[in-house]
DNA sequence: CCAAAACTTTTTACGCTGTATAGAGTGAGG
DNA sequence: CCTCACTCTATACAGCGTAAAAAGTTTTGG
C-alpha cells in the first residue's frame, strides 16, 4: 500500500527528521546507522564529486549497507538533501556578536561565502523549497542580530538580511565557477584566459560592441583572468553595506536621534 | 532534481556551435533539424517542466525524430544547454538606453529579473561555466553601456555590472521557490503559511531566538505570507543602486580612485 | 552511370539512476 | 511461545545519457 505522499510530499515527516523528534522505535532489530550519520556520508560525497553524482547507491556503499536500506531513515532522496542542508548550516556561527553592524553584516556575509566554498553543491539546489530545520533558524536569529537595534524596523531588518543573502549566492556563484572550472579541467583560469585569447578576441568585437571590448579588456588584464570572483565579492559587499548606510542614516534621522556614524 | 552538466569537452565546437561558424556539409542527407530549432523546442520543455525533466528523448520525440538523431547536430546534453542559456539571453533588450544611470541599471535588473522567472531552470544552471555566446557579449555591452560616462573606471564599470548581475540572480531565487512551490502542492504561499501556522509558532521559539520570532513574525503578517519576493527584490535593488550612487559621487568629486570598502 | 565517400538517422545496448515491492532477519511485548 | 514492528536485502522497472554499429540518403569523382 503507497502513501499519497510519496516522494517529497510529507512536510510533517520532514520536520521530525530535521527537528528529530522522532520517537525511537520499541521493537525490531538496533538500526545500524542514524539521519545526521547517512547525512554527514552524503555530505562529504557530495563535496567531493559534486551533488549531481551522488546517489543512494553510493552512500549506502560508504556505510555498508544497501541502497534501500536508507528509506528506513529518509522517505527519500529529496528529505535526505534537506538535511544535508541544515547540517551544514550547522557549521555556521549563531552566537554573540562584535563590533558595530557593518562589521558584523560584513562577517555574516563572509561566512555564508565560505560556506557556500566548502559545500558548492548548495549552489545547485537553488529552487528548491527552503528548509526550516533548527540549524536554518538559530543561524536567522544570528543574521537579524547583526543588525538588531540600529534603528531599523523589524520588516527592514529582515529585508536588509535577506538582502545580504540574496548578494552572496549570487557573488558566490563566480568564485564556484572558477573553482569547479579548475579541478575539471586542471588548468587555472588565468591559463584557461591565456589560452583562448585570440577566441575572445573575435568575441569582443570592437565595432559591434565597443564598450564590452574596452572593458573587457580592462577587467581581463587587471583580473589576470575572466572574472576575479574575490575581489567582486568584496567591491560589491562593500556597496551593498554602503546602501544599508543610507537606509540606516535615514530611519536614524527620522527617529530624531542625532547619532553619528 | 538537479542537473549538473559537466565533461563538455571540445570547446572549440561549442564555439561553432554558439556562433553559427559552421560550414554546412556538401554530401549526405538534408539536416531534418537546425540547433536553434532543437533549443527553441528544449526551452519550451524546460519552461514546461523543469530542467531535471529535460532529456534528449524527449526533445527528440517532440521533434520526430529518435534521441541519436540530435547527436549529429549537438555533441552531447551539456553543449545543447549552453546553446539553450544563449537562445533565452536574446530575449533581453540590447539596444540603445534611456533615462539617468540609476534608471538604466535598475531596468537591466528589472529585464533580468523576469528573465529568470521566464525561464527558471537558469538558475540551476549556477555552477557551470559561462557561455561566451553572441547574446551573452550583446547584453554585457549593453548592461555596461547603462553605466558608461557617468565618472566610473573601466574596472568599476565592469564590477558594478557584476554586481547587479549577482544581487537579481540571489534575488530571483525566492520568486522561483514560491512559484514552483505554488505550481507544485497547488496552494498559494500565503494558504502554505496560514496552514503551518502552528508548526512555525513551535519552530520560532521565543525563549531560544526572540529575535527570529518577533522579527519573522512581523515580517510574516506583514508579507501575508513567508516571503514577499518582489518586495524584497525592489528594496534590495534600491539599497544596491544606493551603494553604488555612493561610489558615483565619491568617483565623481575626486577625479580617479579605485579603492573600495 | 556507378561506386565511393560523406553525412544523417535508427537500432541496439550498457551502466547508471530513484524507488516500489516483497521477503528475510531481528528483537521486544503479549 | 508467537506475533508484531521494525530493519535490511534482493529483485525489478522505467528512465537516463550516449557509445557502437548499421541502415538510409545525398553528392562527388572516375
Amino acid at each position: 500500500m503507497t502513501s499519497v505522499y510519496g516522494g517529497s510530499g510529507d512536510p510533517k515527516r520532514g520536520m521530525e527528521l530535521l527537528w528529530g523528534t522522532r520517537e525511537q522505535p520499541k521493537r525490531g532489530p538496533k538500526p545500524k546507522l542514524t539521519v545526521p550519520r547517512i547525512a554527514a556520508v552524503a555530505v562529504e560525497l557530495a563535496d567531493a564529486e559534486g551533488i549531481g553524482s551522488l546517489s543512494m547507491r553510493k552512500v549506502a556503499a560508504r556505510l555498508g549497507v544497501t541502497a534501500m536500506s536508507l528509506y528506513s531513515y529518509v522517505p527519500a532522496k529529496g528529505e535526505l538533501i534537506d538535511v544535508m542542508i541544515d547540517t551544514v548550516l550547522g557549521e555556521l556561527p549563531s552566537g554573540e556578536h562584535d563590533g558595530d553592524w557593518r562589521s558584523r553584516l560584513a562577517s555574516v556575509a563572509r561566512q555564508n561565502w565560505e560556506l557556500h566554498l566548502r559545500h558548492p553543491w548548495l549552489m545547485q539546489l537553488a529552487s528548491s523549497r527552503p528548509v526550516l530545520g533548527p540549524n536554518l533558524i538559530a543561524r536567522y536569529d544570528y543574521e537579524l542580530r547583526a543588525v538588531d537595534g540600529v534603528g531599523l524596523s523589524d520588516v527592514e531588518m529582515d529585508l536588509v538580511v535577506g538582502l545580504v543573502a540574496n548578494y552572496v549566492h549570487g557573488a558566490v556563484r563566480g568564485a564556484v565557477e572558477v573553482a569547479e572550472g579548475e579541478q575539471r579541467t586542471g588548468k587555472s583560469d588565468e591559463d584557461w584566459w591565456r589560452e583562448h585569447e585570440p577566441l575572445l578576441a573575435k568575441v569582443f568585437d570592437d565595432d559591434r560592441y565597443p564598450v564590452a571590448a574596452r572593458v573587457g579588456v580592462a577587467a581581463g588584464t587587471e583580473y589576470g583572468a575572466a572574472i576575479d570572483p574575490v575581489r567582486a565579492f568584496e567591491f560589491g559587499l562593500g556597496r551593498v553595506l554602503d546602501g544599508v548606510a543610507v537606509l540606516v542614516e535615514r530611519d536614524r534621522g527620522q527617529a530624531a536621534d542625532a547619532g553619528s556614524l
